[in-house]
RNA sequence: GGGCGGAUAGCUCAGCCUGGUGAGAGCGCCUGCCUUACAAGCAGGAGGUCGGUGGUUCGAAUCCACUUCCGCCCA
């Protein structure tokens, strides 16, 4: 065995061994639904590549699923990948451009087909990057959001809410990327804070062109399709206005626009002053523009006062034909020679800097465009309803509960959602028009014409099918009932929905949680899991997101490479506490590797020292306790068995490695492994009950470090005859330790009683250390035990004191010594370390004088809270009856190392 | 503008829900050790007015109010 660990050299083929076996394919063990545990995967985009966000995520999944498979539960990880249809497309247009073309020139059907052979080239790679890092899933069932019967749950999801009435086509005001030519969903908009300008423009009258109104607006070149003037009808400065018309500047007579029926009509230049509430009086002059068919508000202010919308941008956001002299610009040039030209005009009053917040595209970061569109909408009221009933009532908990509210707050302030996309890659919208526009909502090109037949009573009629695709998330949103087979009834749904606990991250509570619940919900009349498990953020050393254009991300495969696979995993899940961000560095998982290191070295240690020898299952599974070492460590394996489990059981992954590291290395090894150094090379018995112990370390330890306690478990066979069994050879199966099987160990006398020798042993290791005697091997300890039984019971544990305190000997006396000597004051009693011409008396008054005043300060807050009267009657009697066993203590110890002190001075 | 989170050792963070331990861990730092499992290690040590102010309480890192700074989300 060599003495380092190797990470590289072991994971691969353990890696290898598992799918290849395919041990994370459930058996159909679990009798009933509570038997079962089930996860499905956020399913990573095919364009995406591995980094610490999907890694984390992934092994908390990883981990959990892990544990319950050990636990015996049936468990399902069920994976995939969703098709992305913003990002994927970018992708592969971006490759047209480098040939100079476009997916219009190339036609749909080419274009898609481009988009599958992308796929298939290079859309599995997160899927196996996630094998690479050890994830457990099931991988035969691998799905896609846009396999064949993922597509059919897609449709029938579409039609059915069609025919409840909750899917309509409205024409509203959407956000629109003018660089994907998309619509896009509200909460797909991230806003920035810019530092932007308010420009101060004057509208002069109608009647009266020597004078005019001033509006202040963030956005001159909507100028051209504003249609009224609006005051708050309050406002005393300007409440006279309304009624009255101002005159537009630089815009022709006429435009082109229509009404809110969609009714063509021509709007003039003259716009009215109208009032309305929704102005606020305090923002630039009170007075402001009302361009309905370019802002969100001035659509819904518009629609209340039964204003024209004139459209003045194209879908690329140029000026189109109504901007006159501006058509063809960009909406930024137009922008420009449209300030200029006020200027000219001398109607610009002043431009004032101004912060506010601007919409960008969440997949090209592109300056998102408020625009007047047709497109298919989710009304989402009533699906919300029940979905936030189920939160309500508990059916299904945040970890932490904090995302609740956040949840609450969306879902209670819920818009309709826009489904519809200007894209070619995701699922056509199922609907057909006729015509004369009548429009066919069907699963099918068959369905849409037998409708179509029937409804205009003809044998022939001439059909087009939408052109647009469905959001993704539109797949998303059935992603736990469509992998598993819905609509049709599959064994799967039956067995494996409602699913368990959803592990994600908080930015997509409202894109892909919030809607799953009302899937759900509505389509099956059940939740879609019980728990949602909401973890941070990773983040760099300075807290910064990580993110390719910073260049600040690290990626897990370079961990791998420089530090293993168990090191990442560990690192990772070590820092995962209750959602909080993670702040990581490359040298972060250095800890992750030493630990792996140690558990090696550790297993090193016992495979020396057993040699040959060969032990059965059965031995193995029952060590005899045969010292209170032995004792002590099994107790100690109990409480961390039960720590583990609890952690876990609660999701406090970070707990559960907390509990493990300290177990293992400040117990098992520190002084298990070291004290049981005196007999393991000889005792069947010892080595036995250390197999045992490290055996169960092993299986507590492998959801969170799977490789390499898969290969230390699986060298323990050659030890241990048939300790793998033949028809589930991996730790991956085996039983994990459960408090009921290790509860026979706990002993809370043996506990104690080796506390005893353990702060023996610290203080003469203190005496040595702080008396700058390191850890030579000198002195013979002199112990004045506190009384009789003490006295007996550390001298039964003589050997193993000596041993752990590297000193000659121990011996028990009444009196100290004569000679010069380290002491200290313990709960046992007064040990001594008699170094005559090895102390050095100034160190050793220094030492002594430190630990007398920290003393003293301890005494005097306890002091302090004795003789407060109030403490006395108020405080619980037991809080106050060991405050003063507390005090007795403190004074007892100094009176001893006062002593001491007083002799060393003289 | 509204909501949420964070502030505890030089750094990264537990502990807080449910008040009472002489405030913890890892990394870093200092001292001494290659004690033949591990220098990716061992032994010892230094380092904290628990962001601030006020309140509740016999007692506050922990509960309440206000406040400062940092971060996130929504509008």
């Amino acid at each position: 065995m060599p003495k380092n660990y190797e990470p590289l050299d072991i994971e691969p083929r353990w890696g290898e061994f598992w799918l290849k076996n395919k041990f994370a394919t459930p058996k159909k063990t679990g009798k009933n639904r509570d038997s079962r545990f089930v996860i499905v995967i956020p399913p990573p985009n095919i364009t995406s590549v591995l980094h610490l966000g999907h890694a984390l995520n992934n092994l908390i999944q990883d981990v959990l699923i892990r544990w319950k498979r050990m636990s015996g539960f049936e468990t399902l990880w069920l994976p995939g990948t969703d098709h992305a249809g913003i990002a994927t497309q970018n992708m592969v247009e971006r490759e047209l451009l480098k040939e100079n073309t476009t997916r219009e020139e190339i036609g749909r059907e080419k274009f898609v087909q481009m988009l599958w052979d992308w796929k298939k080239e290079k859309g599995g790679q997160i899927i196996e990057q996630l094998k690479e890092i050890g994830c457990s899933c099931d991988w035969t069932r691998t799905r896609f959001t846009l396999d064949p019967d993922m597509s059919q749950a897609v449709i029938e999801a579409f039609v059915k809410l069609y025919e409840e009435g909750l899917i309509y086509r409205g024409k509203y005001i959407i956000n629109w990327c003018p660089r994907c030519r998309t619509a896009l969903a509200d909460d797909e908009v991230e806003h920035r804070e810019e530092n932007g300008s308010l420009w101060y423009m004057k509208y002069p009258f109608a009647d009266n062109p020597s004078d005019g109104v001033v509006v202040a607006t963030t956005r001159p070149e909507t100028m051209l399709g504003d249609t009224a003037v609006a005051v708050h009808p309050q406002d005393e400065r300007f409440k006279d206005l309304i009624g009255k018309k101002v005159r537009l500047p630089l815009v022709d007579e006429i435009r082109d626009g229509v009404d809110y029926e969609g009714e063509k009509i021509d709007v003039p230049a003259e716009i009215p002053i109208i009032g309305d509430w929704a102005v606020d009086p305090a923002f630039g002059t009170g007075v402001v523009k009302i361009t309905p068919a370019h802002d969100q508000n001035d659509y819904w202010i518009g629609k209340r006062h039964k204003l024209p919308l004139v459209l003045v941008m194209d879908e690329f956001a140029q000026m189109n034909k109504n901007a006159g002299e501006y058509s063809n610009q960009d909406r930024y040039e137009a922008r420009e020679r449209i300030v200029e030209d006020l200027k000219a005009h001398k109607l610009l009053e002043k431009i004032e800097p101004h912060a506010h917040a601007i919409g960008h595209c969440y997949r090209c970061h592109t300056a998102i465009e408020p625009y007047l569109s047709s497109q298919w909408f989710v009304r989402m009221r009533p699906l919300a309803q029940p979905a936030i009933e189920i939160v309500r009532r508990g059916g299904i908990k945040f970890l932490p509960s904090r995302w609740e509210g956040v949840y609450f707050n969306w879902m209670n302030n819920i818009r309709d959602w826009c489904i519809s996309r200007q894209l070619w890659w995701g699922h056509r919208i199922p609907v057909w028009y006729g015509h004369d526009g009548e429009v066919f909502v069907a699963r099918n090109e068959d369905e849409a014409h037998r409708k179509a037949r029937e409804f205009y009573h003809k044998e022939k009629v001439e059909l087009t099918r939408d052109p647009d695709v469905l959001d993704t998330w539109f797949s998303s949103w059935l992603w736990p009932l469509a992998t598993l087979g819905w609509n049709d009834i599959t064994d799967d749904l039956k067995r494996y929905y409602p699913t368990d606990v959803l592990v994600t991250a908080s930015e997509i509570i409202f894109f892909w949680v919030a809607r799953m619940i009302m899937a759900g919900e509505h389509f099956c009349g059940e939740k879609p899991f019980h728990t949602v498990y909401i973890h941070g953020t990773v983040r760099d050393s300075i807290g910064r997101k990580m993110s390719k254009s910073l260049g600040n991300g690290i990626d897990p495969l370079d961990v791998i490479e420089k530090y293993g696979r168990d090191a990442l995993r560990y690192t990772l899940i070590s820092q995962a506490a209750a959602g909080q961000d993670l702040f990581l560095e490359m040298k972060s998982f250095q800890v992750g590797r030493n630990f792996a290191n140690k558990l090696w070295n550790a297993s090193r240690l016992l495979f020396i020292n057993i040699g040959d020898e060969k032990f059965t299952k059965t031995e193995i599974q029952n060590p005899q306790p045969k010292t209170l070492l032995d004792e002590w460590i099994l107790s100690r394996l109990a409480n961390a068995v039960k720590d583990v489990n609890d952690a876990m059981e609660k999701f406090r992954l970070d707990e559960a490695v907390k509990a493990i590291h300290q177990f293992f290395w400040s117990e098992f090894c520190d002084w298990f492994l070291e004290g049981a150094k005196l007999r393991l090379k000889s005792d069947r018995n010892e080595k036995i009950l250390a197999i045992y112990a490290l055996e169960s370390l092993l299986k507590l330890m492998h959801p969170i470090l799977p490789y390499i306690t898969e290969e230390l478990w699986q060298r323990l066979n050659d030890i241990v005859e048939d300790l793998i069994p033949k028809n589930e050879p991996t730790i991956m199966l085996a039983d994990y330790p459960e408090w009921n099987k290790y509860r026979r160990w706990k002993n809370k006398s043996s506990e104690a009683e080796f506390e005893q020798v353990m702060e023996l042993v610290n203080s003469v290791r203190n005496i040595k250390g702080e008396t700058g005697l390191g850890n030579k091997k000198v002195g013979e300890i002199k112990l004045i035990p506190k009384n009789d039984d003490t006295g007996k019971m550390l001298t039964k544990q003589k050997e193993l004191i000596v041993f752990l305190s590297r000193v000659d000997d121990m011996e028990m006396v009444k009196e100290k010594p004569s000679v010069s000597c380290g002491v200290s004051a313990i709960s046992a009693g007064q040990v001594f370390l008699p170094l005559p011409g090895l102390v050095d008396i100034e160190k050793e008054i220094a030492r002594l004088n430190k630990e007398i005043e920290k003393l003293e300060s301890a005494l005097k807050s306890s002091e302090n809270k004795l003789k407060n009267k109030q403490f006395i009657e108020k405080a619980p009697q037991d809080v106050v009856d060991a405050e003063r066993q507390k005090k007795q203590k403190f004074q007892q110890r100094i009176t001893v190392l006062r002593n001491q002190l007083k002799g060393l001075e003289i």
